[in-house]
DNA sequence: ATGAATGCAAACTATTTGCACGCGC
DNA sequence: GCGCGTGCAAATAGTTTGCATTCAT
């Protein structure tokens, strides 16, 4: 359950409580968090932790790989611990992201990649739209109607 | 030519000089370009326009849908005129875009999205690398290379 | 002529940073 | 005890907004 704390102090990092209870956090969610939630969550625990270090210490497992960040369309950045390899599904309303257990760097896309000579670091594959529950949601209440916008033409 | 002319208009959207500008920094890139990019630009044919007039204006055409937003994890959202679809490699070094002339939404992406229940409404692909040129430069030259290599990140 | 669009500056949101102190090693 | 890590607050980057004015239609 700690293999969190050997990568830490393996590479020199101190075992603080505000590390601990950042990672924990993160741990305890199947959501990806913004930073100002995962501040949140924290001060829960613990009232003292700054978001600063909330931040700093996101910066860094990021670095180290221990988390991946998340950057969808709309809000701030958000934060999964555990990169791994993966590719979303976001649900615009209520930003679930569900896992798609399937690359797109494969196959024909990585063949025409290839071809073109490029030396390829990452990519970025993320599917947006509404979950099951949301897209029913929207079906069945007509009335609301687009709160941004103002003038023109909403459509979707 | 002036598509967006007509679908602007038609809409009941005036066509300002600005509005002009912006489009044709878009239309003539081939990069995706950040606000301030596109702004900057825009200062050098007008520099009486606004950096807001920019933000304005790209938000407009994204809510209409002839531009579209590029969440890349690393700098500010970059703004690409919608050219149908298409997905490109991105040089990190000279900011080149080429075209991929595929789409990963096919085949068994498809089918297991679909599997999901999520209902799309769309989706961004996108491979960061470095274009054959730059790769080559930056093999060639070892003094100015290695500015992110990516191996021991012990500290900065 | 009319109201949408603009320019400016100030506001706002998300994130980073300098500094002095505290605490894990 | 040393120096990394922290809290705080101020700084920054990116983007939005209120208001008076201008200009496309």
């Amino acid at each position: 359950m700690s293999t969190w704390v050997e990568k830490l102090s393996a590479r020199g990092y101190k075992i603080t409580p505000q590390r601990r209870i950042i990672l924990e956090i993160l741990d305890n969610s199947d959501r990806h968090l913004t930073a100002e939630e995962i501040g949140l969550q924290v001060k829960e625990i613990e009232p003292s932790i700054s978001l600063a270090t909330v931040y700093r210490n996101l910066n860094l497992l990021v670095e180290l790989q221990m988390v991946s960040r998340l950057n969808i369309h709309d809000g701030p950045v958000r934060y999964e611990l555990h990169g791994g390899h993966n590719h979303h599904l976001v649900c615009m309303n209520c930003g679930a992201a569900v896992k798609l257990g399937v690359c797109p760097m494969q196959g024909e896309v990585k063949r025409i990649v290839d071809e073109t000579g490029f030396e390829v670091s990452s990519h970025h594959f993320e599917i947006l739209g509404y979950c099951r529950e949301c897209s029913l949601k929207k079906e069945l209440s007509p009335t609301s109607a687009g709160a941004k916008g103002g003038t023109g033409v909403d459509q979707e």
